[in-house]
DNA sequence: TATTTTAATTAGAATCATTCTAATTATTGA
DNA sequence: TCAATAATTAGAATGATTCTAATTAAAATA
């Protein structure tokens, strides 16, 4: 082994700190879907992290797809995106950003942000308090028929 | 009848214009629905509308309320409101807003915004166009136990 | 190391929100 | 009034997510 740890390797580590961080184990199952989450940026649904998950990991279930979602959320490392009544999907992006979400061919892209969320200005009573913003934009690609962001809809199971 | 029309003709009148604008029809569930959610501005969902609904016209069926929810939707009366996992909320405030969820006492509440949400900083690729931004913020109240602003989570159907 | 405790995984059932279907009823327009 | 169209209804179907109970794996302890 050289003296270097590969980029899975970093990242396998990472992710268990993380777990730990959260009193979380770290397991071979959790380890496939976070790869599966950082090998693509396209915020699958859980449905589709199953299926790709399966790939690495035939004997995988979706039962553990969804715990192990719901863990790295717990502790940081994957987002939440709730596009509309759609199946919620999952972004392993914790920049500062933001969310597009094309009403004609589905995908969700991830939008930079110039400027602080924290600074625009909003008039918040004052006994709530925030905790997270979240800024979604719905609009379409300017040629949704050529579209190269366009999502495959209808999967196959397997 | 006198010479002013009562709010609720006036409610009725604009519906009935408003649906007529996107080509569709008013009949009494519709005014019913949408009285239902003109009566209170706390969000409710699609089932607490049915529930609510149900109290003025009491054959009025769930399929109905979704149909005409979509309804108001479709014709710029009513937005839908999207918070995580849960059930789809709807309401009626057409004003330039956003969205505050708590997380302790499950409410959602308006935000005024004191600049334009067009105005803020964002880095659109040029080939995507927006065509609606939605600011929503998580967080809780000071005081979740005491909290005024509470929603009953668990009602009795009937 | 063997044992005990605890956490994670699994398959499948259950739940919940939402959509669909087919039959019926109401509304509009000729 | 009659035909055409739209809306409503009950209930079935769907799809995402959560729950359950049994099993397996990992960590802690003896």
């Amino acid at each position: 082994m050289s003296e270097r740890e590969s980029a899975s390797e970093l990242e396998a580590t990472e992710l268990a700190k993380r777990l730990a961080g959260s009193g979380l184990r770290m397991t071979s199952q959790r380890e496939a879907v976070f790869h599966v989450l950082r090998a693509q940026t396209d915020h699958p649904t859980a449905d589709e992290v199953y299926l790709r998950s399966k790939a690495e990991m035939p004997e995988i279930s979706m039962a553990t797809v969804y715990n192990t979602l719901d863990a790295l959320v717990k502790c940081g490392l994957v987002k939440q995106v709730n596009v509309d009544r759609a199946a919620t999907r999952y972004c392993c992006n914790m920049n500062d950003h933001c969310h597009f979400y094309c009403e004609e061919c589905g995908g969700v892209h991830d939008i930079q942000m110039s400027g602080e969320i924290r600074d625009f200005p909003l008039r918040m009573p004052r006994d709530l308090s925030a905790r997270q913003v979240d800024v979604s934009i719905r609009g379409a690609c300017r040629d949704p028929e050529g579209c190269s962001r366009r999502q495959a809809i209808s999967k196959a199971k397997g």
